[in-house]
DNA sequence: GATGAATGAGGATTCATTCAT
DNA sequence: GATGAATGAATCCTCATTCAT
């Protein structure tokens, strides 16, 4: 991808993060991006594409992150706690600052159903899993965004409240929230 | 509260839903709510301030339905199943129209501790209700926060998607997430 | 009307004279009218509705000034006279900039068919004039139109070039141009 | 002339002719000339002189067509009418479509003596004519520049109007109104 | 208290022009 | 010579806010 191009995604990103959907202006992701405003129109239609690709991109490295160190031959609570961590890392670490959900989730989007094809395509992984533990007849038998609603979304949920300072999560609190998403999601007799 | 401020509060929240957060005017507002321009400013400080009263009086409203129709002398479970109802409720019916959260959840809002408290005793029936069961030795010993964002955001989350037509829920579904969501809050050998 | 919306009018009138229809901003016109810029929209939806009304403006004071001093009951070619030298005058003298047609039927304008009504009511002295030459069997048995191109447009375009300082006239030289228009209308054995 | 000047040219004409005056940029024109908007500078000064030099070019296209056809050793009238008739097709037809006047006639221009020089020797023809017209006693008396108004000038508007459909003009009414302009130059006893 | 006309700073976007390749 | 990506000033227009009535 253009250099160009890339700067003034990431400019956004992070303006986005730090001051909110309104109050961002085509002349600040200019300055950041260390690019004149006309340049930013050379790459995207208007202003609702800048962040409509943006949501896209964001979309790549989020599937990226989500399921890195996971392997189909993994236990599945491996998996399924690898990803859970790898939520909550990305989440507070914010070395991408918008995955912080909440601000992304709230970005317009493309509801295209290409859009929602290619949300798909990239989680598949966690469909793999879901999928294989049904089978296994060790998860409920629900709708896979369903069970990512129980299993992973609490991960996006606490980090946020964790990063604003609403509530404190130790280590040993972790631990066990992640054993509670998996009970959320496993059989019991 | 004063008949316009009342039409100006519900006309925000109106516009709110149906434009987003840019692309609201102070002189849209005004017209839908029959009211002067020059006259939102009798009752709000300015643009934010309107939006921050908007959230507290939002609040409010999901308080009370939140727990509508629970008693503390109810089963636990109970109590439960009513509140994550009327969490779905609210979202999937939205009878006001913002409580559709992740709007609602974007709303600018004073981060004073003020609001902090505001917010705690807002919900100190759902504290209650944790209490309870964390002293009954039924619930897992986690902070009410974390017990919230296990049992009760996914009924949001999930209203969401399924508002958007990401999923559908059927019946049968929504009691077994209301079950597996029970399962991620209480304790299992 | 309204002080500010005649004073924009005005202004615009001006501005477009000195400037061209390019190089007429918004900035321009407000600063002149002595008004901000903000405020010419509360009077005209945009710059094109700007132009528009500018046109309906010019073309009521044309059709007035063109017939001014001119009786039903008065010599035909008297009347024509005083049209011709009203034409004349105003294209000269130009206490209203614009009329220097060329510049004003450059003018975006309206092709509605109410426009062309108004047009035709504005005009209709001259039509009745040219109708009643006609039936006399003075004037030749062509169409208003053409007549009016015949006899009054040389008056315009004339005085625009005079203006321009392309050609002098001198006053001998007006009359005979006049009398030459007249002989371009009437019938010769 | 250079082929890339040359198109860049017709490309402008057409374009003007079509967006008119603003609305015309110069990645348009370039876009529209199959070259590089780079090219545009090095046969044009700026936009100005590329409108400036266009309007030198059409000037040079209408001198050429406007005495097509004409003879010295015709009549004076059948000179006059070939002319006339010369006007009206390039106005009509519009094989170039800019001279239809109005929009040719409100192009920006260098203003110079010289350019006051070349438009006189390329209407040479036109004056000779006059000029032979008056020297026979057959014409007024009148400046070359009023006779042309009188006699050529109704040939431009007219037809402005007949392809606008403000006026029909039959063969027969487009006869009598070439007589009428015949009528309008020559004396009468 | 209420109004709504007026303000003018600030926003998105365009476009003439330059310049490194 | 030719290119077209990059520039950034200038454009049109919106909108939060004020204030005379």
């Amino acid at each position: 991808m253009s250099d160009k191009k890339e700067r003034i995604l990431q400019a956004t990103e992070k303006l986005l993060a730090q001051y909110g959907f309104h109050g961002l202006s085509m002349q600040m992701v200019a300055k950041e991006a260390k690019v004149a405003a006309g340049t930013i129109y050379r790459y995207f239609e208007d202003k609702d594409d800048l962040l409509y690709q943006l949501h896209d991109h964001i979309l790549g490295y989020v599937a990226n992150k989500l399921t890195a160190n996971v392997c189909d031959d993994m236990p599945l609570k491996q998996q399924f706690r690898t990803m859970w961590l790898n939520i909550w890392d990305m989440a507070c670490h914010s070395d991408a600052p918008l995955i912080n959900r909440g601000q992304f989730e709230n970005l317009p989007r493309r509801n295209s159903p290409e859009q929602r094809q290619l949300e798909k395509r990239m989680f598949a992984k966690v469909d793999t899993m879901f999928d294989q533990g049904k089978a296994d007849g060790q998860f409920k038998d629900l709708d896979n965004e369903i069970l990512s609603v129980l299993g992973l979304e609490p991960s996006a949920c606490l980090a946020r409240k964790h990063v604003r300072g609403v509530v404190t999560v130790s280590d040993e609190a972790l631990e066990a929230t992640i054993d509670a998403c998996w009970d959320a999601i496993t059989k019991h007799k």
